[in-house]
DNA sequence: TTGAAAGCGCTAACAC
DNA sequence: GTGTTAGCGCTTTCAA
């Protein structure tokens, strides 16, 4: 609790030991009039005037120095540093901003999220925080491009000529993103990927799920509660081309989870993959003797309306992402399990991330991991943008 | 886009031809020259001092407006709402607040945190949300009550000759809250509930579970996967004095859930209460034939712990909320699963909620349901608050 | 190297 | 009823 006077001597004494008081007690007492009388301050934090006062500067020296414009004596410097440490100066963020009257530019780079159910609401929580932090100054500007390599290396180039304060990015191509963000370290502008992560050294910010995680506890729920000799299928449908490796890393944590339990004797597994544009590939055969399906991305509704046309029951299925077909075939019963992974929270909290750094100016977390949500017919809600 | 000009004529339709480049080339063109040359002013938001001078009044008159101060001349009245709608003016709240130089205090009504684990967490997420928020004049006083009437009864008191301008309240007791809050109406201040609602219609807000929905998913999770006859015991273990309805509600949905889902003819129930005080009354027999066990609270430690010490195994165990002994339970695959009500969460969410009508007088959505969150040893990690 | 002062947009007290 | 004005705390320009 800072107290800062202007009175001396006695007075001040007087003053000080009723401080408590002062802040406990808000009804116009005696004390309430001494504090107006000399027009004295009570507040949690010492103002640039203030300290100005106290370290016998003015307001403008005091500013050059918190913001190390230098072009001020070291005998200063040293004063108003220890008043700033004596009285835990914090710069005043409403005033600052509204002063600087400026305006936060971020780049947003992500995939186009037409017919993208999993983007689309990556977006609307993006545009959520835009709207919220408006406010405090913070514009968006939009960089799309189509799902493949050739759309998102144009658009980088893009990208890196923008002139911006902060970038929102989604490293869907992983060697093109390393690229991309090694040349962009030039910038040296805060940076927070959503989605997936490029890797943990690198120094930026990322707002999503543990894919590995999300695999291991795939695998649990596939495990669970089960006597019987089953058989595990991992059906793979990716896109044509396919560079990210999220759902490398999704397979990958499934099948360690079954290698840390080795009790699970029990299980069988098998893999298939199919192009997504090759859909009519799937056949009944496929399914023979499967007990278990693990559909590592979005796609879990596309073998889940496959069983169900051709009658085949008693399959458990678990996927990613409440796609509204994903959806229809958990209510069905058809879908056991969907990980949610919350992609409007992720847009939300990847603005909200740049937010805090730019406008607040304050150190936050690196690494914001979405929880791994586990979605049955019962708990499902639509999304609902905080 | 609004586009404020001073000029006139032939200069304004020239300078607004070319908003588009000046919004999008900060270089400094004969444009740019040209607006700081006549003063001009790009932004997305009109100011009080423009609507003035668009009105021919004074900001003062303005302010008296927009705060419906009165003692303004109706043609006034009608001139500057119009240009207020036309031109979309949104008060900037960091100006508006510097000028407020106003604290907002929130009185924090809770069950006292000491050895209350579940409780110490809402409090944290309080403070997390206390500690961002400081900086906008949020200022928290706290009113703390033992988990007993007598001591509740008291602290509304004190809470009620409390002055402040908003209410974070947990409305453990329900008739003495349901009291506590008509006669709190009177003040007229915006009042948030956390972890238990009182009612959907007193226009209160409230952040917390659906507790109803989170016992119709128990019974989904009980129910999973099992084909044979169940035997599921619902257990009870609660304080001596308990009014508070959260967990009869989630045995409400429980069976609920069995009597949506009549297939489920193979799962007979029992129930077993007990005093928290006498935990000592466990035996072995009322674990006799038992498959399952739902436990609608969070003592479900207390159940597992029991299990383990008397070597019985194979029952399956779900529970709330995640106490350091549930999870060492969770971990220990004694319980099965947990449901997370997420306090952090909540007692962050409560304070974000007055913050936003507080400070920044911004419409917000009335009931915040945390999600049903289950927590299985394999997407456990410790709770983090934002 | 430093101080003075204007101004960011809004509020509220005061004068007319 | 209405206009004027002095702040709120910080930034930044300009002059010294």
């Amino acid at each position: 609790m800072y107290f800062c006077v202007y009175a001396h001597g006695i007075l001040q004494m007087y003053i000080k030991s009723y401080v408590k008081q002062l802040i406990f007690d808000e009804n116009n007492n005696i004390f309430t009039w001494v504090i107006n009388f000399f027009n004295l301050k009570i507040s949690d934090i010492i103002t640039i005037k203030e300290i100005a006062a106290l370290a016998n500067v003015s307001p403008g020296t005091v500013d050059r120095i918190i913001h190390n414009r230098g072009q001020v004596a070291q005998e200063n410097v040293d004063k108003v540093n220890a008043i700033i440490e004596e009285y835990g100066y914090k710069r005043n963020i409403l005033a600052s901003n509204l002063a600087l009257n400026k305006k936060f530019r971020i780049a947003v780079f992500l995939p186009k999220y037409e017919n993208l159910e999993y983007w689309k609401s990556q977006i609307s929580g993006v545009e959520k925080a835009a709207a919220e932090f408006a406010k405090f100054g913070i514009v968006l500007d939009y960089f799309f491009y189509d799902f493949n390599k050739e759309s998102f290396q144009k658009q980088i180039e893009k990208v890196i000529d923008f002139d911006c304060d902060g970038l929102l990015f989604a490293p869907i191509f992983y060697e093109d993103s390393v690229r991309f963000l090694k040349e962009y370290e030039k910038k040296n502008i805060p940076v927070v990927m959503i989605d997936s992560n490029i890797s943990e050294e690198n120094g930026h910010a990322y707002v999503g799920q543990d894919a590995f995680q999300s695999g291991y506890l795939a695998g649990r729920l596939i495990s669970f509660a089960v006597k019987n000799e089953r058989q595990v299928l991992i059906f793979k449908i990716a896109r044509e081309i396919e560079s990210t490796s999220v759902y490398l890393q999704r397979i990958d944590g499934f099948y360690s989870y079954f290698k840390d339990h080795d009790e699970l004797t029990n299980f069988k597994f098998s893999e298939i993959t199919i192009k997504d544009s090759g859909i009519d590939q799937l056949c009944v055969e496929m399914f023979k003797g499967i007990n278990s399906i693990f559909v590592p991305n979005s796609r879990a509704y596309i073998v889940a309306r496959f069983l169900e046309k051709n009658n085949i029951n008693g399959i458990r299925i678990i996927g990613f992402d409440l796609l509204n077909e994903n959806i229809e075939y958990l209510n069905k019963g058809i879908i056991d399990f969907l990980i949610n992974q919350r992609p409007e929270e992720q847009g939300y909290m990847g603005i909200n991330y740049l937010y805090k750094k730019l406008v607040l100016q304050e150190e936050t977390e690196q690494t914001n991991y979405i929880p791994l949500e586990i979605i049955l017919k019962e708990n499902y809600s639509p999304a609902k943008v905080r």
